[in-house]
DNA sequence: CTGGGATATACTAATAAGAGGATATACTAA
DNA sequence: TTAGTATATCCTCTTATTAGTATATCCCAG
């Protein structure tokens, strides 16, 4: 992948913070609709530009759409990507949005009908 | 610095170029030029760019505008220009501007006059 | 002051992002 | 089949980037 397209990836706190939440695991288009507090559309397209991109692979399960990290090549795309976990005080939001991850994550533990298992089985706190 | 901000600054790559050439150190716009191999506008626009967002500071001496690298405050910035420097390989331009730019420089020792001393004097071909 | 080199800005056109509303598709449950 | 949930796509509008041409400015030499 070409640097300037890396970097573009990165370059809308929308993305960023999707990927942040990603590096902790898969979730479905409506988590990162609840988390972000954004819009559907705006979600799911922020979802295909990054997929377009090569970053991240969607999976369908049952009613959901589940979104994984792809496993990155390049070596400027691991190093970000760890320091987004790493310099999450640089950023309220990191912190916050993992937080509201684990809330949400938890839910499931009590009604699992609300995500597919691949969100909630390899989790921490699942 | 914004996250997203901080990251557009690297998603052009005449800009990338510009900000591996600063990390050796200071150049003028016509430097920028020859070595880009890219028009006088192009090349000021995109420093303009990198000036706006707080990365390079210029500074005229007499007929020249030297750019410098502002020194960088963000970790994220900071590791980002290093791993420019250190990946080199990943990108052919990257040796070969700087390949340029030592050859610039040698050039200025033989005839001063072509450029400000600022930047062949803490160089490290000058 | 004049000419020329170096650089910046204005203006315009082309393209890419980004947002919002409406609609379409895919799937589940009944 | 029908209704409902989740997600994607279409269309439109607005704004941001990018590039090119022309012009302006700044500075030095004479």
């Amino acid at each position: 992948m070409e640097l300037d397209k890396l970097y573009k990836c990165l370059s809308d706190i929308q993305r960023i913070r999707i990927l942040n939440l990603l590096m902790q695991g898969a979730l479905c288009v409506c988590h990162f609709q609840e988390i972000l507090d954004e819009s559907q559309v705006k979600v799911s397209k922020q979802l295909q530009y990054l997929k377009r991109m090569g970053l991240v692979s969607a999976q369908r399960e049952g009613m959901w759409m589940v979104y994984s990290l792809i496993n990155p090549s390049h070596p400027l795309l691991v190093a970000n990507l760890n320091a987004l976990v790493a310099l999450k005080e640089y950023h309220p939001y990191f912190t916050e949005d993992i937080n509201k991850r684990e809330i949400i994550l938890k839910r499931f533990t009590e009604n699992k009908a609300e995500c597919p298992k691949v969100v909630y089985q390899n989790s921490d706190c699942g």
